[in-house]
DNA sequence: TTTTCTTACGTTACCGGTAAACCTGACGCA
DNA sequence: TGCGTCAGGTTTACCGGTAACGTAAGAAAA
């Protein structure tokens, strides 16, 4: 039903291996008959087949996979964005998957999308099964492991460090002169990478002698709520906080609208910082202190690695983004 | 390198087509020969090919193409959620593209996909161009359009009205006393479905005997400043407004922004309403009056539409899902 | 006893491209 | 005249599955 190299080739009179050559813009075949086998595969309306393509050229397809933790969270969708625009350029095609969080989701995305031959493959921080590692180290195509940095990737890691996105807001927490900090965080047991932040965290306040006072990790999704009961809870258990350090942005905002519904003032009463830099945040009446992370730049740092390696370029095996630490006004 | 089925068959000392039968749980197998399989399967890691399978099998494959208009837009990542839950449960995998609101984008996208031979295809919006249509129209697979409501859709639709939406904000606000009303937009030319919330809302308006006073849309991207700086030079155009209507819920809390910045009180002094139902605007200090959509339903219905239709099972051509307006306390 | 049915496989052909090897005639050149 | 060379092709053999069909052996039915 639907026109195939064949087709073309025997409409233009001329073999098939031709009409691919053609088709691709290769070379071995005069201007005359480029031209005839245009006219065919253009009134013929021919679409080329790539699933036969990446199959019988053996060679991997212009498929790329990527596994984020969620596909709601407004950073990854930038972070895709990044990796999209940057791929189609170059004429790939993005196969997407979210792991909610979950290594064994990973995993069990890993496995569908590998059937799929891709040339690469995306994966979203640096903890895996095994089993993913196995997969993925069979598979040839390259692997990028994204957002957070990896001592030794599976092979080439872009991103940044979230033990020191914790590190320095304690450091500039403690310049601001709050000593009585707290920290409100989601996604207990699933999310490393909150965790790593609040490590680091942690561990530089520990170290300036005014350790940690009181700390919250709900098991809900990192949202506007979540940050406003959170900061209810953690309240209720410690009073005498200076400043609360949040899992992200929106549960800051979210801790940010209780704290104005008791009537605390920000940040003369209590100090508020988040994490990840989110477009709303910036608009406040005042605007949230927190760390800006590179998400686009990520993207498309990870599909320029990727398609790098593809085509045997030597890139680098871990590529480090700056973040920035955007002092704002409510830290 | 990779074990395939005729290495497994050797191993086994059946032949390929047994193995295929077994590990794709078909019959006409012993249990012996199923466990022998199962177990050299195992041990020689035996991945799937799908390209082989899918193409062998001509019957198209599990890939499902999606475009939607912009990956950072919030309210489509949870569109994309609802899909990619819905489908890959069901063993499907998502492949996604954005055409950033041109028709000219969407179709190199269509024509890029549809050369995988994907199952079925998904694209945002109702206004295609005709190669787009004739692309889709020769593809075997469905064609599901969701977000907007279309008259004649390809073939499958979900969503709702736009215009019903602008219509009915408009009725709403008219109800609490406002007369003077001004819209605030984003993406002249391009964004055709915030330009039918824009017709409804005026020709409901006018309709009352109280006609849109002001009208600014933007060539932008509709986010917080978009909003903030289209309400500041609505404004200074004409500054007798007593409501104003915002593209999306990001633009309104810019409008919101700046309002409270140049001392307006809202709603008392000027009226804000918006569109979309961001979950951050849920927790502002005063909640925004805005058009709650069903995004992540539109999503999954848009899925199983879809995957229904692949099974043969016959099921509705358009599927309207109910937006809610919620009254909040800007309008 | 013969026929038919069923189970449990095996064989064959094919999907639509692509790489690699192979042709062929024209032309240049020693 | 003979040879190499090159443009401009063609032929062949795959890639790894799957559908469709074939078949041998034993069970059940006539």
């Amino acid at each position: 039903m639907k026109a195939n190299l064949e087709d073309i080739a025997l409409a233009a009179g001329v073999s098939k291996m031709t009409v691919s050559r053609v088709l691709r813009g290769g070379t071995g075949f005069s201007t005359q008959t480029r031209d005839k086998v245009m006219k065919f595969a253009q009134t013929m309306g021919y679409v080329p087949n790539r699933l036969a393509a990446a199959f019988g050229a053996d060679q991997s397809s212009t498929l790329v996979g990527m596994c984020v933790p969620r596909l709601t969270s407004g950073l990854f969708s930038h972070v895709l964005d990044g990796v999209d625009r940057a791929l189609s350029r170059l004429g790939y095609q993005l196969m997407i998957g979210a792991n909610n969080h979950s290594a064994e989701e990973e995993e069990a995305w890993v496995r569908q999308v590998i059937a799929w031959r891709p040339a690469g493959v995306i994966l979203s921080g640096r903890t895996h099964t095994p089993g993913t590692v196995d997969l993925l180290r069979e598979a040839t195509g390259p692997v990028v492991e994204i957002w957070d940095l990896t001592t030794s990737p599976i092979d080439i890691s872009v991103g940044f460090s979230h033990f020191d996105c914790g590190a320095e807001m304690a450091q500039f927490l403690l310049r601001r002169g709050r000593r009585r900090a707290g920290y409100v965080g989601a996604l207990a047991r699933a999310d490393v990478m909150g965790a790593a932040r609040l490590e680091g965290f942690e561990a530089t306040l520990a170290r300036a002698g005014h350790p940690l006072v009181a700390c919250e990790v709900l098991h809900d999704m990192p949202g506007f709520y979540a940050g406003y009961y959170g900061l209810e809870t953690l309240l209720s258990r410690q009073p005498r906080l200076d400043v609360v350090y949040f899992h992200n942005d929106e549960m800051a905002i979210g801790g940010l609208a209780y704290a104005q519904s008791r009537g605390l003032r920000v940040p003369e009463d209590l100090g508020i910082a988040g994490w990840g830099g989110m477009e709303a945040a910036s608009i406040l009446q005042r605007r949230l202190t927190t760390t800006v992370v590179p998400t686009t730049a990520i993207g498309k740092a990870a599909a320029e690695a990727l398609v790098a390696r593809l085509k045997g370029e030597a890139g680098q095996e871990v590529t480090v983004l700056p973040t920035r630490l955007e002092p704002g006004e409510t830290g």
